[in-house]
RNA sequence: GGUUCUUUAGCUCAGUUGGCUAGAGCGCACGAUUCACAUUCGUGAGGUCACUGGUUCGAGCCCAGUAAGAACCACCA
């Protein structure tokens, strides 16, 4: 490959991709065998959360790749045997909704096709569509291992899921309940609670009078009390009035206290209904009366069971009114039937009161249809055993939460979960493997049988039939930890439990906290060591992204535009655990940059190296010699082996110094997953180090083995966040060979502390000299000046390079004789060679800088008269304290002496 | 209603066990320019670390309270 005088990600990454995938880079070394010795120390297993087979990947995904594909690079460099197990998702609730608004276009309805027919045309539709998801994953650059890519309705999934269902139907931990479950009447189905999306509205809360028509029995001799007594209830819901089943009361309220145990004639109907006492009735809401209706609220079904209440269904699942509404009302819409329920109690004068509020909504969180509280029989997990199992783990402290505290946010949830229901009324999905006896129909008998693929079947010369509903997908994704990595019972797999599940926070509950109960109770171990939650990516302002907002950045055409390496460095920056943070093109754009320098970097050693090779005979001979032998020698001494460089200035062993001051920082933020502080180190010690200070020194000399090895360094260091561009450098350049990702981490560079220690030194003078340049004012400013000095050995040492640093004209001694502006450094005697009148005119910005430092001094001497100071803090720092008012002191009389000398 | 989190420069965020003379990127201002990079180089301005109190020799950091905002959970009829 050719340096080019820009980097061009387009033209290398595609290319990079297949190269990796065709040498099979992305595998684990070490696969799963069928006698597999303990090597769990050396493997290092991930899952990617499997993104919608037949969908486009958002820019959570993007975030997601980037983190994982992060620790996948960093931990295979490090010599693990890595496995990044990519997934694909058949998404049943989404892909179904997308599918049936195909299937409306064109003028069909779910009802005309058989469960299996409609499975195996969704299937068709979802291979059509399937492909795009998996090529942006690999624009991304995940270094995932694709043959081993699980979908969801795999085969090994399904029987999974299935040893799993008939284990906890065994176990007694699976029940078939007539509930009330959340469904949706537009797209026919159940949901989980967790997928149930509330929204607070504008509702209103209407008082409807009930009339007490007979009282309490034990009150008999009382009668006369209760004529003509009327009891008014709160609603939100008139039109359920038809399933009330009774007015509950608080037991402590002494409005009501009379009447417990009494009838009330139900409105708009022939029946009449107890009032019980319940402590859901809160006394302060409403009239602190309230109707019972336990087909169609969750909290009146409560109230129902523990007062043995009939449940009466008046609303039927295509969210229109049963036959139980009475003729009249049967067959109207839930609106339609609200509107005339009103009506009618108007007109009979039982309608008191109406009042707006404010009251939470539960809505389809793919449609918006309002919810409807349904009684339904559907199959529901008993969660105690699973929840207990997660807790005790958790509380163990089994697995490492990033952040900390989502740990006992899921415990809290934990604690309070309730039954699991997990039938879903979709075709497209795994199916429930049972099958029922309809001839008992009343109490039909119920058996586990994996042969879903037959509609009936025939157990013991007794015929069943299979129920036609799915299982909600969070109940194969629980598993997912165990079929990505072939988890079987007795058998060593060095990759179960993983050592890393990386998500997005807001699927703790539906997915984290799922998948650690089935975790361990199929397999009895927690499914990973390590939890790493990634926050919401956020608009540049920090609003969340949505489509009707327009704020949606699709991370596909930032790849396009920037390339992958920017777009993850860019979506890494100032990202944290658990935090939603926002993002900008920006972020993405000085990404670019980075590769872009760092591009030009390698362009530059490159002809350095070139250089050096095609110089004249003895400079070839004398590299020779020094890659060689030489070098080889000295630095045996220093490390105890051979290093192929040696360090001969101030600056080389200052960047070796800084290099590995780098790699420690980024070793340890990966193990406590701060990625963003991994990248900056990087952006700091590739762009501010590196380039701006040893490569302009090494301008003046070149020492090409450390330039090599330096820069192999920081490709090695920066391959994880952004592979593609140094992979595009390593392969470019002419001394190394084969592939970067499967290089190891570059191991410690060794130098001379001292000299490095002069060299930072040496930057403050180079600094202050660029400063008081640009400080000059007026036709002075910018120009090139000389620099003298005065009794200074480091400048003295050094002088090409510090006037090629700060860009002067020269800088030499001033033989005894200082003239000029004395810049203000407290070790260094260095003067700007600047007519006398410059002098002057500067005097503004010195008497400035003498008050400025006469500041710190201040705040410094403040500090050692307090005794206790003195006393109690650390006496390095005293120390350190102590050495900064002496240099202080002495830079406030060398200021002040070059104000004398002005006047 | 509950839980958790956030509040630091114009904007978006770092700031690990208290030692800070509070940092970065972007933006802004000033200057540079053949010879790795204008996707560049150099320099600078800009902060009562939300507020109030406490602990400490020392608080952006720890504790208590207040205020504003966010996310998640929750049945408020």
């Amino acid at each position: 490959m050719k340096f080019t005088k820009s980097y061009e990600p387009g033209e290398f990454e595609p290319q990079i991709y297949a190269e990796w995938e065709k040498a099979g880079v992305f595998q684990p070394r070490k696969i799963v065998a069928e006698s597999y010795e303990a090597e769990t120390q050396d493997c290092y297993a991930l899952v990617m959360p499997p993104p919608n087979a037949n969908g486009n990947l958002h820019i959570g995904h993007g975030l997601t790749i980037a983190i994982e594909d992060s620790l996948a690079r960093y931990y295979r460099l490090r010599g693990k045997s890595t496995w990044y197990i990519p997934g694909a998702d058949h998404a049943g609730f989404e892909t179904w909704v997308v599918y049936e608004r195909a299937l409306e276009k064109q003028g069909h309805t779910r009802f005309e096709y058989s469960r299996d027919e409609l499975y195996a045309r969704v299937w068709d539709f979802v291979q059509e569509q399937r492909g795009n998801m998996e090529l942006q994953v690999r624009a991304l650059g995940a270094s995932c291992a694709w043959p081993d890519l699980t979908f969801t309705l795999d085969e090994n999934v399904v029987s999974r899921v299935y040893q799993t269902f008939e284990k906890m139907w065994n176990d007694g931990m699976i029940y078939r309940g007539e509930k009330l479950v959340n469904f949706c009447p537009k797209h026919q189905t159940a949901f989980a609670d967790i997928e149930v999306e509330h929204v607070d509205e504008d509702g209103e809360l209407w008082d409807i009078a009930y009339e007490v028509v007979s009282k309490p029995e034990d009150m008999v001799d009382d009668a006369s009390d209760f004529e003509k007594r009327e009891i008014i209830v709160s609603t939100t819901r008139p039109e359920t009035i038809f399933g009330d089943m009774a007015v509950a009361v608080n037991p402590e309220d002494e409005r009501y206290k009379d009447i417990i145990g009494g009838l009330v004639k139900l409105p708009l109907t022939d029946r009449t209904i107890p009032i019980v006492a319940d402590e859901h009735a809160d006394p302060e809401y409403g009239t602190g009366a309230v109707k019972i209706t336990p087909a169609h609220d969750f909290d009146d079904f409560e109230v129902g069971e523990r007062h043995g209440l009939e449940r009466l269904k008046v609303i039927g699942e295509d969210g229109k009114m049963t036959e139980a509404a009475g003729e009249e009302f049967a067959g109207l819409t839930t609106e339609e039937a609200r509107k005339k329920v009103l009506e009618e109690l108007e007109k009979q004068g039982l309608l008191r009161g109406e009042k707006k509020i404010k009251h939470a909504v539960a809505h389809c969180y793919k449609c918006g249809a309002v919810i409807e509280p349904m009684l339904k029989a559907q199959w529901f997990i008993d969660v105690k055993w699973l929840a207990a199992g997660a807790i005790e783990r958790l509380e163990r402290g089994e697995i490492k939460f990033y952040p900390a505290n989502k740990k006992k946010v899921l415990i809290d949830y934990l604690k309070n979960l309730k039954d699991w229901n997990i039938s879903r009324q979709i075709p497209w999905g795994i199916a429930i493997p049972m099958f029922r006896q309809t001839e008992t129909a009343a109490a039909p008998e119920w058996i586990f049988d994996p042969r879903t693929n037959l509609t009936k079947i025939e157990v013991g010369g007794v015929k069943y039939y299979r129920d036609e509903d799915t299982f909600d997908t969070w109940f194969s994704s629980s598993h997912w930890p165990i079929v990505c990595t072939n988890w079987l019972a007795g058998k060593e797999n060095p990759y179960y439990p993983l050592n890393a599940m990386e998500t997005a926070g807001d699927i703790l509950f539906a997915w984290v906290a799922r998948m650690i109960m089935m975790g361990v109770y199929v397999t009895g171990e927690v499914p990973f060591k390590e939890v790493y939650l990634h926050g919401l990516v956020l608009d540049a302002h920090g609003k969340k992204m949505s489509k009707s907002k327009g704020n949606v950045i699709n991370p596909m055409e930032l790849v396009t535009k920037y390339g992958s390496d920017a777009f993850r460095l860019g979506i890494l920056r100032g990202r944290s655990a658990g935090m939603n943070q926002a993002f900008s093109e920006n972020s993405v754009v000085s990404g670019r940059n980075l590769c872009n320098k760092l591009w030009n970097v390698a362009r530059f050693v490159q002809s350095m190296v070139d250089e050096s090779q095609a110089g004249g005979a003895v400079a070839v001979e004398m590299l020779q010699a020094e890659e060689k032998a030489e070098i080889v020698n000295e630095n045996a001494v220093r490390t105890g082996g051979a290093m192929p460089y040696s360090t001969d200035n101030m600056g080389e062993d200052w960047i070796c110094r800084e290099l590995v001051k780098c790699k420690e920082e980024i070793e340890d933020d990966m193990a406590a997953y701060r990625f963003s502080e991994a990248v900056e180190t990087l952006y700091s010690v590739i762009w501010d180090k590196y380039a701006d200070w040893f490569i302009e020194s090494q301008k003046m000399y070149k020492n090409v083995p450390l330039l090599k090895a330096t820069l192999e360094m920081i490709l090695k260091m920066l391959h994880p966040f952004a592979p593609f561009v140094t992979e595009a450098i390593w392969q470019s350049l002419s001394w190394t060979s084969g592939m970067l990702i499967v290089q190891e981490w570059p191991p410690r560079l060794v130098w001379d502390e001292i000299s490095a220690e002069n060299f930072e030194r040496l930057m403050v003078v180079v600094s202050e000299i660029r400063r008081v340049v640009n400080e000059l004012s007026g036709a002075s400013k910018g120009k090139k000046w000389t620099v003298l000095y005065g009794d200074d050995a480091l400048v003295d040492d050094n002088q090409v390079l510090v006037a090629k640093l700060a860009g002067v004209e020269a800088v030499i001694s001033c033989e005894g004789q200082p003239r000029g502006l004395r810049l203000a450094l407290a070790n260094h005697e260095v003067y700007l060679d600047v007519p006398a009148e410059v002098v002057r005119e500067y005097r503004e910005k010195l008497e400035e800088r003498v008050l400025a430092v006469g500041r710190e001094l201040d705040a410094l001497n403040a500090r050692m008269m307090n005794p206790n100071y003195v006393d109690k803090a650390p006496v390095e720092l005293v120390k350190q304290t102590r050495d900064g008012i002496k240099e202080k002191e002495g830079l406030i009389e060398r200021l002040k002496g070059e104000l004398r000398v002005i006047e």
